[in-house]
RNA sequence: GGAGGGCUAGCAUAACUGGUAAUGCAGCAGACUUGAAAUCUGCCGUCCAUUGCGGACUUGGGGGUUCGAGUCCCUCGCCCUCCGCCA
């Protein structure tokens, strides 16, 4: 959500901001409701002001023991007016809050400024694309032949994009996630949560996914808890309608979840394999932080979700995302993307963003500044990564010539010591 | 699912039969001080106004009764205790 008073009083940069995002947005309603509140807010405040001194005058007349009939018929008016404006004041206020929830955040000055994705910058590569003496497969056909992925099995039990990891499959991706937690909690200093997998509207809310999004949301009817479609949702959301302290900021967390996402509209869009599934695993990074120090915390982040690559010696590259291609309440993000040789592209395994108080004002995330001002954090968050396209990635470039798949070696203490999968598709 | 108790500022605690939210701790600024502690003063939830005075709102959310609601009524949420069910 954005600070009301900056769009009152700059609404032609609010208005350019949105346009660097192609975003043609209308102000004049929100503008307008805004007056409106503020003139309906002056007139009712002065006449319960008024109110206020006659209950005064009346309290006072009782404890004498004076009549108070007149004063109490002559108020009665007056309190229907009040409740009326009141009533007004309201349908304006939760039409102004509808309007304020539904715009994207304003993108950052060194954001790149494009239409869509083909205005990302790549801001560096590591690693180089290897070199094979054969064809290298797809990881769906690695999956299928060494019987690591199911996703016909899958269709019967569940439906269309969703898989049954099983055998080396299953361990490989068990030891990934144990990886990239131990690597984030022991290495870089986040603290480890696990958080529930079904949260409430407001959390929703809160990070920016409603009242958007909602449509990408599985929901169930009972209830109105939401699936979690990332770890950002409960996590980000632990701190809200909190007051921090300011010695505890950053505060840094990892969290292992599977997330879930509906993926509406893209049906028929990379059916092959397993990149886009309705549920996934995920080791996702969450920060709170200083407002001051939230872009540095942002590139550290990043560096944090490198390093996971690095450890498994993937090349990916990374790319700062234009204003176009930006999620909904990020101020600046880079996207991680990681080679995967058999379908022969690059495919994001990590996003991290910043999202400045976007979300802290929404979910009301503040901390007290050495003023002793409150004031709103900044929150940020970023993959570190996800599995359902870094386990394909290690499938096909560990994929030998034998048509069996080696253990990165950062793995091999996670899978009992076992350094391959055999083209039976066993350990060995 | 049922019964009872509870929810007041960062934390902790008050408020007569309804009369308009008090206090302590912590924090911030200032005064005093060589410095600190102690002490004193102000600030210490949100919004509006601001040349100056100020005003309104805020007791988990929403609604109702009333001139006036932390207090009474309805409703929803959450926490605690117990019963039932259950991995």
């Amino acid at each position: 959500m954005l600070d009301r008073k900056l769009i009152r009083e700059q609404p032609d940069l609010i208005r350019r901001m949105l346009r660097d995002r192609h975003l043609e947005l209308d102000l004049q309603p929100l503008l307008d409701l805004e007056t409106r509140r503020l003139e309906i807010t002056n007139q009712v405040e002065k006449l319960k002001a008024e109110r206020n001194q006659a209950n005064e005058h009346i309290a006072q007349k009782k404890k004498q023991k004076a009549d108070i009939g007149g004063d109490i018929l002559a108020m009665r008016k007056l309190g229907e007016t009040i409740k009326q404006m009141d009533g007004q004041l309201k349908e304006v206020e939760s039409g102004l809050q509808a309007a304020l929830l539904s715009i994207p955040n304003l993108p950052h000055e060194s954001v790149p400024r494009g239409a869509d994705e083909s205005a990302n910058q790549e801001v560096r590569r590591w690693g180089m694309r290897p070199e094979f003496a054969f064809t290298p497969k797809p990881h769906w056909e690695l999956g299928d032949v060494l019987g690591m992925l199911d996703t016909e099995r899958a269709a019967k039990i569940s439906g269309a994009r969703f898989v049954v990891y099983r055998n080396t499959g299953a361990r490989l991706e068990r030891a990934l996630i144990q990886f990239m937690l131990d690597t984030q909690t022991q290495e870089a200093g986040y603290m480890e949560i696990f958080p529930p997998l079904l949260v409430n509207r407001d959390a929703m809310i809160g990070t920016g996914q409603l009242p958007k999004l909602e449509n990408d949301m599985f929901r169930t009817a009972e209830d109105d808890f939401f699936l979690i479609p990332t770890a950002e949702v409960p996590v980000t959301n632990l701190h809200c309608q909190e007051v921090l302290q300011q010695g505890l900021l950053p505060i840094k967390y990892a969290a292992y979840t599977p997330c879930f996402r509906r993926e509406a509209g893209t049906y028929g869009k990379d059916t092959k394999g397993i990149v886009r599934q309705h549920q996934f695993n995920k080791v996702e990074l969450v920060k709170i932080t200083h407002p001051d120090n939230s872009y540095a915390e942002l590139e550290s982040l990043v560096l944090d979700a490198e390093n996971i690559l690095q450890k498994l010696n993937l090349h990916y590259r990374v790319k700062a995302l234009s204003t176009g291609d930006m999620s909904f309440a990020s101020a600046k993000g880079y996207d991680l993307e990681v080679w995967h040789p058999g379908g022969g592209r690059y495919w994001e395994v990590s996003s991290c963003s910043n999202f400045e108080a976007f979300q802290a004002r929404r979910a009301n995330i503040r901390f007290k500044d050495s003023e002793g001002r409150t004031r709103f954090c900044h929150t940020l968050n970023g993959s570190g990564l996800a599995t359902s396209r870094l386990l394909p990635a290690i499938m096909e470039n560990y994929q030998t010539a034998e048509g069996g798949i080696e253990i990165p070696e950062v793995l091999i203490p996670y899978v009992n010591g076992k350094r391959k999968i055999t083209p039976q598709g066993e350990f060995a």
